[in-house]
DNA sequence: TATACGTGGAC
DNA sequence: TGTCCAAGTAT
């Protein structure tokens, strides 16, 4: 990665975020550090376009994590709908709650208070500090990493989990200054989501094509451990997902139903106990359920 | 470190 | 058409 110097990569992909940025509602001026937070907890592991109308939704049913906290869990998780992973909706309550309690009702501005926080990781923590605070954090994400490794090492792919180098790598190149540094971060996301994507990148439109070391090898194709699919068809998280929809969509679901929606006797009795563990499910009588009250 | 955890769109 | 993938976290 040589033919553009330094700052000139830095200033390429800048330039590049600033005239292709996307307007989103959790960016921009009428953003506030809940909506980005919310933002977050949303998009952990699920596509922008399907966050978007979610996101408009619950920031208008629950403009503050107080609003959040003074409700149901189980409101939090119909309100989820059909984003995935439920528990997601769970932990943002619980986080909502801890802010109330911890925090005077304000997100915190300090990666270790937000790390501390249900539902938050090094990934969320690091987000939210720099783009709803301004801060300079390395950003690690999954756009992020794949941006760096086939720019820096000359990768298709990063490895399953985040190395040490690529921690290395992603903290020698984030700009000295926080404004800069948090804008650096949003951008290299921004490149890896319309550009350097996994499938089909769109190298002729990278504003750093001539630099990337992926590019300059030939394209070498992914050669690292096998990058393992999930199973669905018939997985405890399909039962899971079967049941938890019932649920949603009524005040409450009786045997009879969560039969006929997952016959297999075992899987069922097992899925419905873990939901209740979970949190996301409560037995409001011997064979009724509901979302929790 | 490996695994569980939802959902739906794209090719 | 089945596989791959999408702003990860918790255990």
């Amino acid at each position: 990665m040589d033919a553009l110097a330094p700052g000139t990569l830095h200033d390429a992909v800048l330039d590049w975020y600033d005239d292709h940025a996307r307007e989103l509602p959790w960016r921009g001026l009428s953003a506030t550090p809940w909506s980005v937070m919310v933002s977050e907890f949303m998009l952990q592991q699920t596509p922008v376009a399907r966050v978007l109308p979610v996101h408009a939704a619950w920031l208008e049913r629950w403009p503050t994590p107080a609003a959040l906290s003074g409700e149901s869990t189980g409101e939090a998780v119909r309100m989820w709908g059909r984003l995935g992973y439920p528990r997601r909706a769970l932990r943002l309550h619980a986080a909502a709650t801890a802010i109330v309690e911890r925090h005077d009702g304000e997100v915190p501005a300090s990666y270790d208070d937000l790390l501390a926080l249900p539902g938050i990781g090094d990934y969320t923590a690091a987000a939210i500090a720099s783009f709803a605070f301004g801060q300079r954090h390395v950003v690690l994400d999954t756009n992020v990493r794949r941006v760096l490794t086939r720019a820096v090492t000359g990768r298709e792919l990063p490895a399953p989990a985040v190395t040490r180098a690529e921690r290395d790598v992603a903290t020698t190149l984030l700009p000295d200054d926080p404004a800069t540094a948090a804008t650096w971060a949003v951008a290299t996301m921004e490149l890896g989501a319309l550009v350097c994507t996994a499938r089909q990148p769109s190298c002729d439109a990278c504003p750093i094509a001539a630099a990337c070391t992926w590019r300059g090898a030939g394209f070498p194709a992914y050669d690292g451990p096998p990058r393992r699919g999930q199973a669905w068809a018939g997985t405890d998280r399909q039962c899971r997902g079967r049941i938890l929809a019932l649920a949603r969509e009524a005040d409450s679901v009786g045997r009879a139903q969560v039969e006929a929606a997952w016959p297999e006797r075992e899987q069922r009795e097992r899925c419905l106990d873990a939901l209740v563990a979970d949190g996301l499910l409560t037995r409001v009588a011997a064979d009724r359920w509901s979302l929790p009250g």
